[in-house]
DNA sequence: TACCAGGTAAAAA
DNA sequence: TTTTTACATGGT
C-alpha cells in the first residue's frame, strides 16, 4: 500500500540520523524494517519512500496485516503526525537553525514500534553511553525477542515482568535500571498503566502520567516524548550531550546549563525539542563528516 | 588504568 | 531543602 504524508519527510535522511545516535552498529540504507504485532500475529513490516514531494511511501508486509493498522503503524514508525512545515516556517529567519533546518530537509525523529520500547530505550540509556545502552538493550531482545523473518520483536511489558531477575541483570542492567523495568512493566502487564492509550493527552498530561512512575524523572519523561510520541516539545535539558551541542551552536561553545539550554531555545517553543534534535543531528554529521572538528 | 557517558532515587547533610 | 552517592557498561 502507499501512504502520503502532510509535510516534508526524508525517509534515508532519518534512518542516517538515526543510525547515527548509535555508533558501530546499523547502517541505515533506504528501507525502514520493522518487527510488529498485528491482529493477524508478529509481523515484519518494510517501508520505503517512492517520492520526495508530496512524501509516499510503500509500506507492505509479507503476513496478511489489516490494512488500517499496517498504515497506523507504518504512520506511527515515521512520525507521520508531526507535521514539520510549522517548525521550518518558525526557525526560516533563525540564524543557526533557519540554515540547520534547511539542510536537513525532511529529518524526522523516528519512532520504535512502541512506548513501551520508547520506555525501555530511555531507562536503558540513563547516565551511560548509548553504545552501552545498545548493547544491554540487544541482549534483552535476543534473550527476550520474538523471531519475525530475520528480525526480533521487541518484548512485549509481560514477557519483562516475568523474566528472572537475574537473566535480565545478566544482560548488564543494574539492580536499580532492573527494579525501573519490571515496575513498569508490570503496571502495564496488569493495566495499571495504559501508555498507549496516552497517544491522545496533550503534552503535558502525558508528562505528568509519565513522571509518575519510578525509574522515569525530568530527563527520561522529555526523550520519551520527543522519541516515543514524537511530540517537537519533548527537550530532556538536562542532557549532557544536549547541554554541549546546544552550548556550540547557540552559546560561547562551552556547555550550558539546563536553565541556559532551555532559555535558548525558548524562541522556538512549541518545537524546542525538536530543534534540539536537528542540532544534534547536525553536530553529529559534522563529526562524522570532519572527525578533527569533533 | 581511570574517567566519563544523552540519570534517578534514596540517603545524608 | 539541597547535595551526595550507588549503580554497571563501553569507548577513549
Amino acid at each position: 500500500m502507499i501512504e502520503t504524508l502532510d509535510g516534508p519527510f526524508d525517509l534515508t535522511l532519518s534512518l542516517q540520523a538515526a543510525a547515527s545516535f548509535y555508533p558501530g552498529d546499523e547502517p541505515g540504507g533506504r528501507t525502514l524494517r520493522a518487527a510488529i504485532r498485528s491482529s493477524a500475529g508478529p509481523a515484519a513490516i518494510t517501508i520505503e519512500q517512492v517520492n520526495r514531494t508530496p512524501p509516499r511511501l510503500a509500506v507492505s508486509a509479507a503476513r496478511a496485516v489489516e490494512a488500517a493498522a499496517l498504515r497506523r503503524v507504518a504512520r506511527r514508525l515515521v512520525a507521520a503526525d508531526l507535521d514539520l512545515r510549522p517548525f521550518y516556517r518558525l526557525t526560516q529567519k533563525h540564524p543557526v537553525l533557519g540554515p540547520i533546518a534547511a539542510s536537513l530537509p525532511g529529518l524526522k525523529p523516528l519512532q520504535p514500534a512502541s512506548l513501551f520500547e520508547a520506555a525501555v530505550i530511555a531507562i536503558t540509556e540513563q547516565q551511560l553511553s548509548m553504545a552501552a545502552a545498545y548493547r544491554i538493550r540487544s541482549r534483552i531482545v535476543r534473550r527476550f525477542g520474538e523471531p519475525v523473518e530475520d528480525l526480533l520483536l521487541f518484548p512485549t511489558p509481560q514477557t519483562i515482568a516475568e523474566a528472572p531477575d537475574q537473566v535480565l541483570a545478566d544482560c548488564g542492567l543494574s539492580r536499580q535500571k532492573l527494579r525501573y523495568l519490571k515496575t513498569l512493566a508490570l503496571r502495564i502487564a496488569s493495566h495499571d498503566l495504559d501508555l498507549e492509550a496516552m497517544r491522545e493527552l496533550a503534552d503535558d498530561e502525558i508528562r505528568a502520567c509519565l513522571i509518575e512512575n519510578p525509574g522515569l524523572g525530568r530527563w527520561s519523561v522529555e526523550h520519551i516524548l520527543l522519541r516515543g510520541f514524537a511530540r517537537p516539545s519533548g527537550l530532556p535539558s538536562g542532557d549532557v550531550s544536549l547541554q554541549k551541542v546546544v552550548g556550540f551552536y547557540l552559546g560561547q561553545g562551552l556547555p550550558l546549563s539546563a536553565a541556559e539550554l532551555e532559555r535558548a531555545l525558548c524562541p522556538l517553543r512549541p518545537f524546542h525539542g525538536l530543534a534540539a534534535f536537528y542540532l544534534s543531528v547536525a553536530y553529529r554529521r559534522r563529526a562524522q563528516l570532519d572527525p578533527r572538528r569533533a
